[in-house]
DNA sequence: TATTATGTAGACCGGTCTGTATATTATTAG
DNA sequence: CTAATAATATACAGACCGGTCTACATAATA
């Protein structure tokens, strides 16, 4: 206990822990690195030492926000409800809850890709990666609840989901989940 | 008619239109002013003397592009079918259309949301604008094709529209489109 | 205790950014 | 022809960027 000892938590884990929440909410390139040093208490060197490079922090942040993140989604879904078709709607009652977290600003991946703009980044992968695992999440749910053509049924809430997400994070509200629930609703409705 | 006379368009046309060109393909945050003017063949005096700031360049290059792209996008859907209700799902062939384009690089204000992050950015308004105005138009469909609730229809389309591009956009190709039509086709289905 | 790890503090570098100032050249109008 | 206007070419200011380097303090370990 030297001195003011905000250093609890490992160094490398304050300064990805800073960065995920400055580049979520201010955006990656309104972001330098000066300011996530500053922020999280750590010296330039230590950032240095833990990560290469900012484009390195970069990738680091994605991959561990696209893994909490989903887990997260995971977790909050299942508790709705154990029934899988159920659970398909539910996957609209948790974007609202999430849309309407005073730090939504989108999802993260989406605006990776944005802001990157070069596919080659790393970050740029990593974002794929996180769209591919949200898909094969719902292509899940959709063979548990034996929808046929599971693969179309799980394209089709993909767009639902990103589009709720845009039109959330433009409009600064939530009312987009909602009303991506009643297309969720008709297209499960419709097979019957 | 002196040397080079690439001066056929006036000074300003050109660092608007070169600006559209790369604020969209590269991100707004990703060209500088130096880019634009080397790349016009104009002086930077001529830049700051027709735009005050590169955020007024910016606000410039987001009405302008939303005022193309949104009577484009009418004229080419109306040139698809005359009927209401197939323009509605017309929709979804012209961004199919817009999506195989080579420079195709998602949707100029959802991009610009994110890289500007900060609402009371002059483009921010802009943007939700725009959005605004794809939604009034749809509508409008809605409403001559009859539909009950139009309100709610459009709103469900804006959601697929607005995911189709998302998606499209990060995956670089155009099946998306085709997707979001079958639920297009389902919501309007559902309501005979 | 001596050694090695890790972190801190801050100066510093080359480069890029937006924006301004200046001086010169074309073009156009009266 | 002359005077006003518009565009050009550069140099420059001042801030900020990512990244490196050095010197020092602390803590763990042998």
């Amino acid at each position: 206990m030297s001195k003011l000892t905000s250093s609890r938590k490992p160094v490398r884990d304050r300064i990805l822990e800073k960065a995920s929440e400055l580049f979520y909410q201010d955006g990656i390139q309104n972001v330098g690195i000066d300011r996530i040093i500053s922020e999280s208490g750590v010296a330039k060197m230590s950032l240095y030492n833990h990560f290469k490079s900012k484009d390195a922090l970069i990738e680091a942040f994605l991959r561990q926000r696209g893994e909490s993140w989903r887990s997260w989604f995971k977790e909050t879904v299942a508790q709705h409800s154990s029934d899988p078709k159920e659970r398909l709607l539910a996957i609209f009652d948790v974007l609202q809850l999430w849309f309407e977290a005073p730090d939504f600003r989108g999802c993260a991946f989406i605006n990776a890709t944005v802001e990157l703009a070069k596919p080659n980044h790393p970050g740029y992968q990593a974002a794929l990666e996180h769209q591919q695992a949200v898909y094969a999440y719902i292509l899940d749910l959709a063979q548990a609840a034996g929808i046929t053509d599971p693969e179309l049924l799980a394209r089709q809430f993909l767009l639902l989901v990103q589009g709720s997400i845009v039109v959330a994070m433009m409009e600064g509200n939530s009312i987009a989940a909602a009303q991506g629930k009643t297309v969720a609703s008709a297209l499960l409705g419709s097979r019957e």
